[in-house]
RNA sequence: CGGGCUGUAGUAUACCGGUAGUACAAGCGCUUUGGGAGCGUUUAGACUGGGUUCGAUUCCCAGCAGCCCGACCA
């Protein structure tokens, strides 16, 4: 993509209404766009960040054999009446409205109870059980205080999977494989030596379930963390009982701040019960089928990332969920240096090569880095009167850290002249 | 939902009960070109409603909006 083709802009100040850092730098590099209070557009390059997320997520769902599916956003009150939850005082942030003829519709807040009423007509048999359904999909909850940039939100996409199971047992087995499936994603998406799967507790659905929990100063939970073990408890449920039943002691455990970026809950049999989603087993009993939920919102993946891993002057984007490989920066406008950008930028295309290109003319050296820096993409490329004089192309991988001053420039960081093909077989190897 | 703070060009800010100033951004011209460059020039602003006042952007009240702390969080 050429960046003087992109309407998004970055912006050198920061926003003064908005304090945490995702949503500054997000904001300042043109990745979401505020449309007020909790509620965010996503831009193209932060659209980019977000497909990415949605796709390890989908292979990751799809190998402990989800199936994809879209539900809607309307809901009926009448899905939500058996288990009590269409009240306001058991649920407090619906978004309700109403059809013309004055039926109560609501915005959907999660997707239990409409899951369950699909899956009644499909399970009928022991002999179509297990079965896991996912989504992304839009939930809408009307938060008192939306908070934190795009970590807390009115209005967001969350991938949930529901698995439907013959018993406890059978559930278990899923279970431990939703587990690591999590750990998987936070692995491919960069924040999985900070992240913790975390005892807590189970809010409206169950005692206890299993958050994961990424360390970040900026978190809005307290965990406490068993590095060596690897796990976590949160604060909610820290007591001698939930420490001893986990194997774990207090002298082990260390206080952190955490975002959550998912959750996994046993329901069990409560919304099959409410709502009699039940199966024949062999036998020909009738028996409820046992329910679990699993929940992971890509933009908080987003977000989380932004906050655990940026520095002082901008983003610093893994590999993987990068909007593009590389940035690729022309400096200068002369014919020739211009010429030999554009072959580059060629080449990596040719290559399959995700780049984006800035070929802006009349914008300085310094307003290029510092937007490259900004924008963190995983390669910064430069393509300049020096790196032609040099005999290829200058790559400086945004993680690294600032090499020594050499006197080519103010604050210069000084990448490694390589050639084009040697560029491409460090991207593609 | 309790508490606190704030609303002035696109953004960030200043002053003031009597002509709203500056920087960045944007437009134009020239210069510059390896870390957000310079000079000149142009465009652009008081959240809404009520009150006090000769006069309100400024003071008061209400509404709306935003941020922060706490509580809450499927």
């Amino acid at each position: 993509m050429r960046q003087s083709k992109l309407f998004t802009k970055t912006k050198k100040e920061v926003p003064t209404d908005e304090v945490s850092k995702n949503a500054e730098l997000l904001i300042r590099g043109g990745f979401i766009y505020k449309e007020m209070a909790g509620v965010y557009s996503y831009l193209p390059l932060g659209l980019r960040v977000i497909k990415k997320i949605e796709n390890i997520i989908r292979e990751e769902m799809n190998a402990i054999d989800g199936q994809e599916i879209t539900m809607t956003a309307l809901q009926e009150r009448e899905t939500w009446e058996p288990t009590n939850q269409w009240s306001d005082e058991q649920v407090d942030v619906w978004f309700k409205t109403k059809l013309k003829n004055e039926t109560e519709l609501g915005l959907a807040v999660t997707h239990e109870a409409p899951i369950t009423k699909i899956m009644k007509s499909f399970i009928q048999s022991y002999r179509d059980l297990p079965k896991f359904v996912y989504q992304f999909q839009t939930k809408f909850r009307n938060e008192i205080r939306a908070k934190s940039g795009i970590m807390r939100t009115r209005e967001f996409v969350m991938k949930d999977l529901y698995s439907f199971c013959r018993d406890e047992k059978e559930h278990n087995e899923f279970y431990e494989k939703s587990k690591i499936a999590y750990q998987n994603i936070f692995k491919r998406t960069g924040i999985g030596h900070i992240t913790y799967l975390t005892f807590a507790s189970g809010g409206m659905f169950s005692k206890f379930s299993h958050e994961f929990q990424t360390i970040t100063s900026t978190g809005e939970d307290t965990i406490y963390v068993d590095g060596s073990k690897g796990i976590a408890v949160n604060k909610e449920v820290y007591n001698d009982e939930v420490i001893e039943s986990l194997g774990l002691s207090k002298e082990n455990l260390v206080e952190n701040r955490a975002v959550e970026v998912g959750n996994i809950f046993t329901l069990g049999t409560r919304f099959s019960d409410a709502l009699e989603l039940k199966y024949q087993t062999e036998t020909g009993e009738f028996k409820s089928v046992f329910m679990g939920s699993y929940g992971i919102g890509p933009g908080r993946l987003m977000g989380t990332v932004v906050e655990a891993l940026a520095d002082d002057k901008g983003i610093i984007w893994p590999l993987s969920i990068a909007p593009f490989t590389v940035h690729l920066l022309v400096l200068g406008d002369e014919d020739s240096v211009r010429i030999e950008a554009d072959k580059v930028y060629e080449k990596l295309l040719k290559a399959d090569v995700e780049v984006l290109f800035d070929d802006r003319k009349e914008i300085s050296a310094g307003e290029k880095f510092a937007d490259a820096d900004l924008l963190g993409m995983p390669y910064r490329v430069v393509v300049s009167t020096r790196s032609i004089k040099d005999g290829g192309v200058e790559v400086k991988k945004r993680n690294e850290p600032a090499r020594p001053h050499d006197g080519l420039g103010a604050g210069g960081e000084k990448g490694k002249v390589i050639s084009v093909e040697e560029l491409l077989k460090l991207l593609k190897p």
